[in-house]
DNA sequence: TTTAATTATTGTAATATTGCAATATATCAA
DNA sequence: TTGATATATTGCAATATTACAATAATTAAA
């Protein structure tokens, strides 16, 4: 039966995944492209960028601050959300140890 | 009304949720990381190492290979999984770029 | 050909995700 | 306080994902 045997992973495989599956949606990869492509820090235009309703964006930006893959600072009535570094600099060294790891195997088909 | 808005999105940012969506899921990061640790290209090990039925087990490796992730080899009976370095150049590639893009950037919160 | 071994597919049930309308909350300005 | 602006939450419907039992397909060996 349905789903969520999550429990049965190790915390590590866990975490990994939920940061992944953070950017596992169109949706999310643009805003945090457009969060990139913006000099400053940019809120609620990504309303007016993407094909999405308020709401919509709102549980987006959720998953991705969950995930710590970005970070939000009130500023007035607005909320100027930007992207964590660290979270990103996290996901290029675990890419980077698997490349490295993989480059060693001897036989692979 | 429900899911998918994925064509109203660009078709790269597409890709990359999709190859981004096959490693969210603890199975799926541990079975990467287990033909990892494997120094030969092991394939219906992975049955008894993970905690999953055989019909799921063989589901992920479905998406995995799908998404590019991995590549099959049929060896007698067996099919010999691996990984596909090409792809996963592509993602250090990815959060790289971003990465170093982030750090140009002046004002962030 | 028959049997055994390995992997894939199908059917079905449980759960999770996605999206929007409606509404709530919070802050600034008048 | 009141109104305007910006973002978050809730409720619900549509869809997607996850998992396994049962079964099918494929290949090697007897």
């Amino acid at each position: 039966m349905g789903a969520s045997k999550s429990d049965q992973f190790s915390k590590k495989h866990n975490q990994m995944a939920n940061v992944l599956k953070a950017l596992a949606h169109p949706a999310r990869v643009a805003i945090v492209e457009y969060l990139l492509s913006v000099d400053a820090c940019i809120c609620g235009d990504i309303v007016n960028e993407l094909p999405l309703a308020q709401p919509t964006i709102s549980r987006h930006l959720k998953e991705l601050k969950q995930a710590g893959l970005i970070q939000g600072e009130i500023q007035g009535t607005a909320i100027c959300y930007c992207l964590n570094p660290k979270t990103v600099q996290m996901l290029i060294e675990y890419f980077d140890r698997m490349h490295k790891r993989l480059l060693k195997l001897k036989t692979c088909c």
